[in-house]
DNA sequence: GGGCCTAGCTTGTTCAGACAAGTTCGCTTA
DNA sequence: TAAGCGAACTTGTCTGAACAAGCTAGGCCC
């Protein structure tokens, strides 16, 4: 069962998608999509806020609302699974764990997933590689609760989103991203087939579950070329925040 | 006049800034928030709407909100002008222009502009600094329509979207942006003091007006650990998207 | 022709009510 | 004790209405 406001929200995004409405171009007024649709208008304005949060679609009181691109964005699982991304798009995906190993939790880790220091993670290491050539290096530590099920996955398991979805139910809902720029230290260099000292993408993030209790905290290194992260904002919806590293890089 | 769901929105993040709220805490029901400030559900929703779009609130039916965290998301301008960041933040700020010329647009510049390949553009080199040291390096493409007010400014000015705003009342409402791992290129290094070869954070991204037609389109390479950019998102708001680079850089 | 002004259109905000769907928790039952 | 059930609570969806505020285009006047 989907929502009505869902379904219109997708019928006019495949025709952004399509073409039908150019970039650049005014979107029929609410008015006439409540109309069209055979609903209220706070149906309507339920949908298009869909597509404004998505970035498809801008808005301002008194004008007609214009389209402002057309690719679809990702889903959470897209963003959130490697594999599950690399698939969408065709890709041959690969993963296998290096190293695993269960130890105590650091201060800092203990702190991204809201346990006390000291608790037992679990530790993992694994290379992510595309069309068969290694692009991620992915050091996750999981909080204890869920080490079990982990360990019971295979080395070479491609996707461990899927997997645990499936083997204990466990869903993803939230996500706390931080991308930046590193050096590659001598193991990334080795696995990843780079430069040691060359440039790396970063994502450092946490996630969560709909009950807000956090998961894994992991910290992924790219390739650099190999990937990168795209972002719409706009002055009602920003998503997107820059921070200070450390402004004098420790010697 | 501000909306009023804006000003609950604003008393709520209030609150759970203070610590009113803990993180992992619940809030309270809408029915009960729509008592105590006299509005109808209908407000409290959008209120809250806001806080989930913050990603400071996580929401599941039939049980309470949630508390995801809480940290102040940046305002688009913030964001857009790292002149208005830094100040906000209490940094010294400096920037300054070491190149600009007229040129002709590229094909792939006219794309991002929605011009015409060959239409006139201005090319803009600044190095940015943050407490006195180079931090960044920025290369823009202006259209050419808001070319002249371009270059009527400083060559020293710091905010460059506050001084358009001001001389000719440009605002910027709508961005997207690519961010990626890049190795500092010659230029690069010596303008930012960085080994060659070495990490860079790059950020590509186009600006628009409220009406959607865009402005300018840079590309803004961060020295490595100067700064990072952070998103929040869920299963219900996702705008980060992750993106194939060249599989093959090359050679 | 050019500038001003207004009428009509369009989006933004708010309300009140109704029902659907999912969660929580205490009570009952095996 | 443990599982199952259901009532009360809470968020999600949708309607219809009204007014506010901003934009646009066409007509009018100079």
């Amino acid at each position: 069962m989907v929502a009505r406001y869902a379904q219109i929200a997708g019928e006019l995004r495949d025709a952004i998608t399509r073409g039908e409405y150019a970039v650049g171009a005014q979107l029929p007024s609410e008015a006439e999509l409540a109309v069209r649709f055979a609903v209220s208008r706070g149906t309507i304005r339920q949908a298009v806020a869909v597509l404004g949060a998505e970035g498809l679609v801008g808005s301002r009181q008194g004008a007609r609302r214009i389209v402002l691109g057309r690719e679809r964005s990702q889903s959470f699982a897209e963003l959130h699974s490697f594999a599950q991304w690399a698939w969408s798009m065709g890709y041959e995906v690969g993963g296998r764990v290096l190293r695993q190993r269960r130890r105590a939790a650091s201060a800092a880790e203990a702190a991204r997933l809201a346990l006390r220091p000291g608790e037992p993670v679990l530790a993992v290491l694994r290379l992510r590689s595309l069309e068969g050539e290694p692009v991620m290096l992915e050091r996750t530590v999981y909080a204890g609760w869920i080490a079990p099920a982990v360990e019971r996955l295979d080395a070479d398991c491609a996707s461990v989103t899927q997997a645990l979805h499936e083997s204990v139910g466990l869903v993803f809902a939230y996500g706390e991203h931080l991308l930046d720029a590193v050096a590659a230290g001598s193991e990334d260099s080795r696995l990843l087939a780079v430069r040691r000292g060359g440039p790396l993408l970063r994502q450092r993030r946490v996630t969560t579950t709909p009950e807000g209790r956090p998961v894994e905290w992991s910290d992924d290194r790219y390739r650099a070329g190999s990937v990168a992260f795209g972002i719409r904002n706009s002055v009602d919806v920003n998503p997107l925040v820059r921070q200070v590293g450390e402004l004098r890089p420790s010697p």
